[in-house]
DNA sequence: CCACGCTATCGACACGGTGTCGAGAAAGTC
DNA sequence: GACTTTCTCGACACCGTGTCGATAGCGTGG
C-alpha cells in the first residue's frame, strides 16, 4: 500500500510503478485514477484532518480544568498524526513543491491557529490566561512548534523528542506560554525576579 | 546565482541547465565544480551556519538580563536566516530528501540545543529560570519552534508571522517558558488560580 | 622546443521517471 | 446483440540527470 511505501522512503524516490505494483495494475492503470502520486498525498492530507477535526470537536471548550483541555486537544494531533507518521513527514516536505497540497495544509491550519487564538483570547476574558500582547502572533507560534515538533520525531530526526515525551513537553510549554505559572510557594530558597520579557 | 534561482523556485524545479547558465558555463562544466545541485545546497548551508555561530560566540553567556541575552540570542538566527531566507527555505524541504544535508543540519542544530539545554540548567541554577522537568526537551521543543517559525515566515506561508513579529513573539514564549512569569501584582480584579500543568 | 600533467570546457550518450494516447477488454444497459 | 461506460494495457515522446571521452589552454621541467 501507499502508505506503506511512505514508510520506507521520501515520495521523491518512490516511483508510479511501485505504487501501481502495490495495489497490483499498471503504471497507467493509475493515472486512470489519480493525476499523479501527489494528488494521492492530497488524499490522503483530507482524510488525517477530517479524523483530527473530528475528535478535536468532540473535545468542546476548556472547562474546569483548562490545562487538561490544551492536553487533550494537543493529544489528538499527536495521535492522528501519529497514527500515520510516515504520511505526516511527506506531506511536510511536499508542501514545499506541490501548491495543493501546500494550500489545503494553510487552510486547514489556519482554522487550527484560529480555533487556539480565540481560545486564548476566551481563557483571558476569564482572568485566567496571562497577558499576551498579541494571542494569533502566539498561536501561529505555538501550532508551528508543534507542527515541527511531531514531525521531527516521527521522521526519527535528531535531535527530536522520544513519542512518549511529545505530550508532555508540548502541553508544558503550551500552558507556561498561555497561562504563566503560578505565583511561587513562599519559603524555600532565596529566588531572583524573573526578568522581563519585553524589553 | 544560485541563491537567486532558489528565490524564485523550489530546487526541485531549477534544472541543473538553469544553475550553469545563471553562472555562464556549460551544464557539464557544472559538475566539475560539484557533484550536484544538492552539493551546492550543502555548501550554503554550511556558510549559513559559520555566519550563526561566529555571532552566536560574539553573545557570551546571560548577564544580568537574561531575557534580553535570549532576545539577542534568537535575534542571531533571525537575522542571519532572514538575510537567506531562500536558502533557509529550501533547506527544510530538502532535508528530507538528502541525507548530507539531513546529517549536516542535525549535526548542528543539535549544537544549538545542547547550548539551549545547559543555558536553562545554568540559569535554573541561579535560582531564575522556572523549574523545567525536562530541560533539553524543552530546548527541542523551543528550537523546534523557532526553525518552523522562521521557514514559514520566509516561504510568505499563510498562516505565518510577519518579519517584524518574529523576534518579540518567539522571545516571549521562550521567556515565557523557561522563567515563568512573574507573581501578579497584588490588587484589581479576582483572578482564578492558574491551572496546574502536570496532568 | 616539446612533453607532461593539471585545469577547465564541451558535446554526446545512456538511463530512468513522467505523463499522454489510442487501442481494446470486460461488464453493465437498452 | 449492439452500444456505452469502466477499466487496463503497451508504446511513445519528453525531460532532466549524471557520466564519458575528446580536447583545449597553460604552466613547468627536461
Amino acid at each position: 500500500m501507499f502508505e506503506g511505501l511512505l514508510r520506507m522512503r521520501p515520495l521523491a524516490e518512490i516511483t508510479v510503478d511501485e505504487i501501481a505494483a502495490g495495489a497490483a495494475i499498471s503504471r497507467s492503470a493509475f493515472y486512470f485514477y489519480f493525476a499523479s502520486k501527489q494528488a494521492v498525498l492530497l488524499e490522503l492530507l483530507d482524510r488525517m484532518v477530517a479524523e483530527v477535526d473530528e475528535r478535536l470537536a468532540g473535545i468542546g471548550v476548556p472547562g474546569d480544568d483548562p490545562a487538561a483541555w490544551w492536553r487533550s486537544s494537543i493529544g489528538v494531533f499527536v495521535d492522528v498524526f501519529g497514527d500515520h507518521r510516515a504520511v505526516s513527514v511527506t506531506l511536510a516536505e511536499a508542501r514545499a513543491t506541490v501548491p495543493e497540497i501546500r494550500e489545503e495544509w494553510a487552510r486547514r491550519s489556519g482554522r487550527w491557529v484560529d480555533l487556539t487564538a480565540s481560545t486564548i483570547v476566551a481563557e483571558r476574558r476569564k482572568g485566567r490566561a496571562r497577558e499576551i500582547v498579541d494571542p494569533r502572533a502566539t498561536s501561529v507560534a505555538l501550532n508551528a512548534m508543534n507542527e515541527r515538533v511531531l514531525v521531527a520525531s516521527f521522521a526519527g530526526e535528531q535531535p527530536a523528542l522520544g513519542q512518549d515525551e511529545l505530550l508532555d513537553v508540548l502541553a508544558d510549554v503550551w500552558c507556561t506560554t498561555i497561562y504563566g505559572t503560578p505565583p511561587p510557594l513562599t519559603g524555600g530558597g532565596r529566588r531572583a525576579a524573573p526578568p522581563r520579557h519585553g524589553g
